[in-house]
DNA sequence: ATGGCTTGCACCGCAAGA
């Protein structure tokens, strides 16, 4: 079982590199961040064609998210549930459905802009609710898996210059203190329960050649609960749609998982 | 050197992303 998540950056002008991403990789399940567009134009009818039966809220212009799953595997249609219960937010941000037994939960972090500001402000709201929410849910679904743009990168390895970073948004201690929490609830990082090369990414800045040049960030996780984490064989970043032409400036991060049974 | 691309929306420039 392969699990994945793809920040997009507008879902309409990205829809053939979902296409031809989903056809190679053979994914199961692939969560998807900033759809960019409303309900009525989600392409249902197309991934429907791939194979693939879509859950997903969106908006204009902003924000938006989606699952993706491959036909024949089970899923509770009934299990959908849109953004964080009990969290008022306009924005669409957040995404669950259970696949298979599996809670799987599609995530767009708010970026927060830079310390400071409102937008931060948001940002840490939005992540205390979703703390909250999330104990919550681990205790009602032991089999949970957290995927998405988190827009923090963890620690000083997972940026390609940590000193011109320090302290900014993304990598202040605010923003890394609350995904070492989500780790202290018992959730894994799957990209860290393995080896890796060094500076691996999973978003470069669209201008100074940061693709080029590896100037880059890992803000893209695949996180798992303890049930789950047993089970999780592998997790690697393909950076081959990153080259592509017109590209998002984020790449999928894959997991794979062996269910038992 | 606070820009630099890319998107959507609405218009010939802006907000927002990270």
């Amino acid at each position: 079982m392969k699990l994945a998540t793809w920040n997009v950056n507008s879902l309409k002008v990205r829809l053939p590199h979902v296409l031809d991403w989903l056809a190679s990789s053979q994914t199961d399940v692939l969560c998807l961040q900033e759809l960019k567009l409303t309900d009525d134009k989600f392409p249902v009818a197309e991934l429907e064609a791939a194979g693939y039966s879509s859950y997903f809220t969106g908006q204009k212009t902003y924000n938006g998210v989606a699952i993706l799953v491959k036909q024949g595997h089970d899923v509770d249609a009934t299990s959908v549930v849109r953004n964080i219960p009990g969290f008022e937010d306009p924005q669409q941000r957040v995404i669950s459905v259970t696949v298979s037994g599996m809670r799987v939960i599609s995530a767009y972090f708010p970026n927060g802009q830079a310390p400071g500001t409102e937008k931060f402000s948001y940002k840490l709201a939005w992540l205390a609710a979703l703390q909250t929410w999330l104990r919550d849910e681990l205790l009602r679904y032991p089999k949970l898996a957290l995927l998405g743009d988190f827009n923090i990168a963890p620690e000083d390895r997972d940026v390609h210059d940590p000193k011109a970073w320090e302290g900014q948004n993304l990598v202040s201690p605010e923003e890394r203190a609350v995904f070492a929490a989500l780790l202290e609830m018992g959730l894994s990082d799957t990209f860290r329960l393995f080896e890796q090369a060094d500076k691996l990414f999973s978003w470069w800045d669209y201008r100074m050649m940061g693709f080029r040049r590896n100037a880059g960030l890992r803000i893209d996780h695949i996180l798992t609960s303890p049930a789950l984490t047993s089970q999780v064989v592998a997790c690697s970043i393909d950076k081959v749609p990153r080259g592509w032409e017109q590209p998002s400036d984020h790449t999928p991060v894959v997991a794979e998982l062996k269910l038992a049974g």
